[in-house]
DNA sequence: ACCGCCGGGTGCC
DNA sequence: ACCGCCGGGTGCC
């Protein structure tokens, strides 16, 4: 905390201290400087749903002060320094890499200044002209911010004189587009990493210390990695121009090749042997694709000892003359010994200790020119201050994996299995209070193991692990590091190394925020600097803009790897999995039904008709949702339908209100609609609900309430809502249902079909199990009833278990035991991606989701490696019913997510209306 | 001339 | 900066 404190403070630097940061070395600013920034930028809050407020042109002045350069086009940052000596308004003009550039003239300086310390406004300049003046050049400034700030700003600036262009910015974000544009994104997300499984590179062989056989995708992934690792490729958007290196996005020059991204995401499916692939990695590829140095086991016949001694004298080339001449020796052990303390290398004492300088090359990362640059230079000469500050950090051969808890005993594991047993890796498990915290000692093992929980607890506590310079730092299930003010993805971003990977089965979850983090970590400049992100990525895609989800495309595409369980290579799946059948089984109602079902429909297409003509569709979402929930109800059974549910507008008491209000939001919550908030476009947590029947997560509601001015407006509706008017959804609520459940159980047409089916499959094979999966937890409770009656042995999964009892629960049901539970109720939303119900073959989908691929995911979870059966899917569909419907929005929403994108944005509104009129049937 | 005008020195914040 | 600004030198036309 200290550090970052620290680092801020630099920013306010006076001209002396100007001069540390302007060394030759433009990375040791860049660093200091964009780690100022996103110092500064983790307290602000996220620049998207920002509006434009206007622009301006303005001047940069001092320019022959200064060695940044600018090309024409080209971003530059705009930084305030409140504690210039001459001047405490004064703006600074920074490139990416954070060479300054001038300042901001003073005048305009002092209008901004205060909009800039107070947030209202964030300032970004291009410049366009005049980039090779000698002392002042001209700068399109934009403000960019919050609706709300708006009109403060404009005015603060005019009274400056200051006349900020309006025009053209009419971005703002109306009720249709913000719905549209989450909607829109979301699934511009779910294309984002598909197609990113064409081999890129061919295939590599793993080294022998690899005991078992890489599969066909396996082998693909590594010489991916190992490319990724060791190519000197330019990164996306840069280009060779002549003698420099130019950024298209943000027209940035360098006269020195931008620093590369040694590594990326490999976010290959569940199942596809992401961690033996890493495993693979880091035996084969220690040095520019020659495998690591490993000592084989003392072992019993001279000969293999003497292989290991000619595979250790190979290896002389990259080792020290001191090992060279150990290898005379006829033991392994002491080489090895010495090997690996000459490797650990602790240059403390701030002499060099390489002497052999493309080893050393290979621990400090940097290419062979480098290496050879040395060369030249007298080996034996004492440290330069930039090469000791360097070498504080101990530098190491060592990979660090980083792990959640629940995975590291499995990275153990396959070590042991993976690795050929006359290898001796020495792998070390950073964990337990007894854990070995000194530096030497982890720097020569050959991998470190520890978890997040770990490392954040170590951060900022003379944490061993933020000492070394590792050879390569690994994440696993990497996106739980999503959240950059986190602990534990500051303690990530803060460690040292030269290679870096991000090992995820769902790497973008549900927004481009999330993205930021990996790329950070990745160190894919200049994008590890959130302001960068930002500008180029972040909010372009966020306002809905083509060529920034082209970019964000880009982006992902160099520097991730993704397989799933259907990819193929060359023509063949990856995987075998058995064959999966899905059926549509229609369902009649029966005559009393049908007549309760017809009774609702018309009730409820002439309340939505009522809503069309008063053009109030979206401010009754809630109650449309609703609507078309209640169908949904009556195709499965009746006693699932709310008996309470009258007229909002009619609420007498605020008791009654609020009992509504929390009806609705179940409703909203139960829909099934995959519910987001449209502040923050994530799944909603913490769901309270809004006067006017809008779910937003309740932290993302009150900070538009805090931010707002006197009066604070829904975002969908812009009804005037209040802090004290949100209401959440009572905790007893949730466990009340089961005591109003039994008066007398009756039976459904659904129920019906659905037993039929169950009886059927055990006469034919009792050793079949299923799932029954519906979106209604009530549903499921009504379908016990009937399984009890019949003798079904049978256990339950939903969203309101402890994790203790679902993870039993999984168990019990996966067990082969002839006693073990052969139906599992499902609710369709419960448990995570990963959730393993492989004993199941038969799956049955009560009711059909909005979302086909919720749909996808539950079936995924016994459609996957481990299955052994052909999969058979049911899914009911009641007959001339909403849910037949729905299966036709589901195909439609694709169509007109394409569509979309050409078109205008009246265009849009009107048909999202059409749409929501014609696909309800009313 | 307690002015205007000329031309040299000068220059970010 | 091929500017603006400052301040000293200067002084009818």
């Amino acid at each position: 905390m200290f550090m970052q404190f620290n680092r801020r403070w630099k920013f306010g630097w006076g001209r002396f201290s100007e001069v540390d940061l302007f060394t030759d070395r433009h990375e040791s600013n860049a660093e200091t400087l964009s780690q100022a920034i996103r110092a500064a930028a983790s307290e602000e809050p996220d620049a998207d749903g920002s509006v434009l407020f206007g622009q301006l042109k303005g001047t940069v002045v001092g320019l022959r002060y200064y060695s940044g350069v600018v090309n024409q086009g080209e971003m530059v940052g705009l930084v305030r320094q409140p504690q210039n000596p001459y001047d405490r308004n004064a703006v600074m003009v920074a490139n990416i890499y954070g060479n300054q550039v001038g300042h901001i003239k003073k005048e305009l300086a002092a209008a901004m200044a205060y909009i800039m310390d107070n947030n209202l406004a964030k300032v970004e300049g291009v410049v366009y002209s005049g980039t090779k003046n000698t002392y002042t050049m001209p700068v399109m400034l934009s403000f960019w911010g919050k609706e709300e700030s708006k009109n403060s700003v404009l005015e603060h600036m005019s009274r400056r004189g200051y006349k900020l262009n309006t025009e053209g910015g009419k971005l703002k974000g109306t009720v249709f587009l913000l719905i549209f544009f989450s909607f829109q994104l979301k699934n511009a997300f779910d294309n984002l990493f598909e197609g990113l499984m064409e081999s890129k590179d061919g295939e590599k062989e793993a080294a022998v210390s690899v005991a078992t056989p890489l599969l066909l995708h396996q082998k693909q992934a590594l010489s991916w990695m190992c490319a990724r690792e060791n190519k000197a490729a330019l990164p996306p958007f840069w280009e060779k121009r002549g003698e420099l290196y130019y950024n298209t996005l943000t027209c940035f020059s360098a006269k020195e090749l931008p620093e590369r991204v040694r590594g990326g995401i490999l976010a290959d499916d569940m199942g596809l042997g992401k961690t033996l692939t890493v495993i693979a990695l880091i035996l084969t590829n220690f040095h520019k694709g020659k495998p690591l140095p490993v000592e084989k086991c003392v072992s019993r016949s001279v000969l293999q000892s003497f292989q290991a001694i000619c595979f250790m004298s190979n290896l002389c080339s990259l080792i020290t003359k001191c090992v060279f001449t150990c290898v005379q020796v006829e033991k392994v052990s002491p080489i090895k010994a010495k090997m690996t303390s000459q490797m650990a290398l602790t240059l403390e004492e701030g002499s060099v200790l390489f002497e052999d300088l493309d080893f050393a090359a290979a621990l400090s990362g940097s290419t062979s020119d480098t290496g050879s640059k040395k060369k030249k230079t007298d080996k034996k000469s004492s440290l330069t201050q930039s090469e000791f500050q360097q070498c504080i950090f101990i530098e190491s051969r060592t990979t660090l994996i980083i792990c959640p808890l629940s995975v590291l005993s499995n990275w153990l594991d396959q070590f042991e299995q993976h690795v050929d047993p006359n290898v001796k890796l020495n792998v070390y498990l950073y964990y337990g209070p007894e854990r070995n915290r000194s530096k030497k000692f982890l720097s020569s093992q050959d991998v470190v193991i520890t978890t997040y929980n770990v490392l954040s607890s170590d951060f900022g506590n003379k944490s061993p692990l933020h000492g070394i310079s590792w050879l390569r730092v690994v994440l696993d299930e990497g996106h739980i590091i999503r959240n950059p003010n986190a602990q534990m993805s500051k303690a990530v971003l803060d460690l040292k190394a030269q290679r870096r990977w991000i090992l995820s089965g769902t790497p973008i979850q549900n927004s481009v925020r999330d993205l930021w983090m990996l790329v950070a970590f990745l160190g894919l400049k200049p994008f590890d600097t959130r302001e960068w992100w930002n500008r180029v990525i972040q909010r372009p895609v966020t306002q809905g803009d083509r060529a920034g989800l082209q970019h964000l495309q880009t982006l992902v595409k160099y520097i991730t790897l993704r397989r799933t369980k259907n990819s193929e290579v060359n023509g063949r799946p990856l995987v075998s999995l058995p064959e999966k059948k899905v059926y549509v089984e229609q369902v009649e109602l029966s005559q009393p039904e049908r007549e309760e079902y017809e009774l609702a429909r018309t009730e409820g297409k002439n309340t939505i008709g009522r809503y069309v003509a008063e053009g109030t569709v979206l401010r009754n979402y809630a109650d449309v949702l609703a609507i078309l929930m209640r169908l949904r109800q009556h195709c499965c059974h009746p006693d699932l339908l709310a008996k309470i549910s009258s007229d909002l507008g009619a609420a007498a008491t605020p008791a009654e209100l609020r009992e509504r209000l929390i009806e609705k939001l179940r409703l909203v919550l139960a829909s099934g609609s995959d519910e987001e908030c449209s502040v923050c476009l994530d799944s909603v947590r913490l769901p309270v609900i809004t006067h006017c029947a809008h779910v937003y997560c309740r932290p993302c509601i009150a900070q538009v309430i805090s931010t707002s001015g006197q009066v604070a407006r829904c975002p969908l509706c812009r009804s005037e809502i209040k802090t004290s008017e949100l209401v959440e959804f009572p905790q007893e609520e949730m466990e009340e249902e089961n005591s109003t459940k039994s008066e007398r159980w009756r039976t459904s047409s659904k129920v019906q079909a659905l037993m039929g089916n169950l009886l059927r499959l055990r006469s034919k094979d009792s050793s079949i199990k299923c799932l029954v999966v519906s979106q209604f937890t009530r549903f499921l409770t009504i379908l016990e009833t009937p399984l009890r009656e019949h003798g079904f042995s049978f256990v339950r999964l939903d969203g309101t278990m402890t994790q203790k009892k679902r993870t039993q629960v999984i168990q019990e049901f996966q067990s082969s035991a002839a006693d073990s539970p052969t139906i599992m109720l499902l609710s369709l939303k419960a448990g995570g991606v990963g959730l393993n119900l492989t004993a199941a073959s038969h799956v049955f989908l009560m009711d059909p989701a909005w979302n086909p691929a919720t749909e996808e995911q539950c079936i995924d979870r016994c459609h996957r490696l481990g299955q052994k059966r052909k999969v058979v899917v049911t899914k009911f569909i009641v007959k001339d019913s909403v849910e037949e419907n729905m299966v036709k929005i589901q195909r439609k929403k694709q169509d007109l997510m394409e569509k979309a994108f050409g078109s205008t944005n009246t265009d849009r509104k009107t048909s999202r209306i059409d749409d929501i009129v014609a696909l309800m049937e009313l």
